[in-house]
DNA sequence: GTCTATATTTAGATAGAC
DNA sequence: GTCTATCTAAATATAGAC
């Protein structure tokens, strides 16, 4: 129980601050059931028991496992955006596209972000509700991929080869799966090994799209 | 009910094949259950409602919804084994490579194993079990992609620089993500347009690693 | 807002008739 | 081998005390 504090109301601590904690921390232990568990895993009471919460506030938050399920679609990808789009920023080169790529990806996969994700992809089969949160999030994953895209390709001959908006596809699609199978086997390596040649091959495209005069 | 058949014991027919014939049901069932569905909408009742068939059968046959889900990752990666040998044997260049995998792709993603396996791998997230079985399927396809690549791209100087296992794994993830995409958004277009892309920029490679003298 | 208790539904699994 | 019936456990969801 954290410290009450004083509010204007007399009691010990306003009801939307203590809501609010009470809804982070279910969002976090929903996150903690789907890495651990997966989807098929999830439910109130095991969500309840990560957080070491009261299974019955899941419903009183968020209405159904469901709706809570989404909420954490909707967070996870709103702080997606603005992490990506920071990072993203200032790439110029294919070279530094594949160096933020590796970035984000080892902050990414450290915190099993990129995992919760995988398992709310697979649970929107079940769910048309949570298939809508998650595709918004999807969506601005890709766009920002596909701008950072458009910057280092543009007026090279690459650019006008392949349409940017499926390579961004491919792209987001490759983190999902890779995350998939990494839970399948005990991977960890593999990851930096791919992304070691990714960096090796991207410098050799920088140099034939840009060639040094 | 299928058209009874004489057997040397008397009985309508035999054991081994009447047992036969409804182990494959209820794993054409579990395959429809997991594509329309998803993981977290399997149960033996889901399962039993998609084949018209008696809930009870899942567990005389499989033991468990668990091993039911086992079965069907063991047979479909069996399926996938000598479909994909076959099918990768003659491949030459990246080019061919390439097509052969967008002929693949088309032709698994129509009959939706891939939506199959993207939530067997999810699943395999509550179920070690069920993790294992799902392993060695995938072993089985990143081995002869990469025996693929390996032929493709011997004495070339991309050979050297990129560690073909990863490259295997990560063609296998990207399958495995795309097919989770598209069941988010409506997709089915984007994956043609991928495909072209691939075969014309493959095309150019090959032209770099076996210039025409 | 949070807890306990509980009503209701659904799922896994088994026994026994056929 | 397959079916009906059923037991048990677990899940969703709500009511009501605090």
């Amino acid at each position: 129980m954290p410290a009450a504090r004083r509010t204007p109301t007399g009691t010990h601590r306003t009801a939307s601050e203590s809501g609010a904690e009470t809804r982070d921390r279910l969002q976090a232990a929903a996150r903690a059931c789907l890495r651990q568990d997966g989807i098929a895993g999830v439910s109130a009471r095991a969500i309840a028991r990560h957080g070491d919460l009261n299974q019955a506030l899941v419903f009183y938050h968020f209405g159904s496992v469901d709706g809570l399920l989404q909420a954490v679609a909707r967070t996870d990808a709103e702080r997606r955006a603005l992490l990506y789009a920071e990072r993203l920023a200032g790439v110029k080169t294919l070279k530094d596209l594949v160096s933020v790529g590796h970035q984000i990806h080892q902050v990414e996969f450290a915190e099993g972000n990129t995992a919760v994700l995988a398992q709310l992809v697979a649970g929107a089969a079940s769910s048309p509700e949570l298939g809508a949160a998650v595709q918004d999030g999807m969506q601005a994953w890709t766009t920002l991929v596909e701008d950072a895209l458009a910057r280092v390709l543009a007026d090279t001959p690459l650019g006008a080869v392949v349409p940017l908006a499926d390579i961004a596809y491919a792209i987001a699609s490759l983190f999902l799966g890779l995350e998939l199978m990494g839970g399948v086997d005990g991977d960890s390596t593999r990851l930096d090994s791919l992304f070691t040649s990714l960096d090796a091959v991207s410098g050799l495209v920088d140099l034939l799209l840009h060639p040094p005069t």
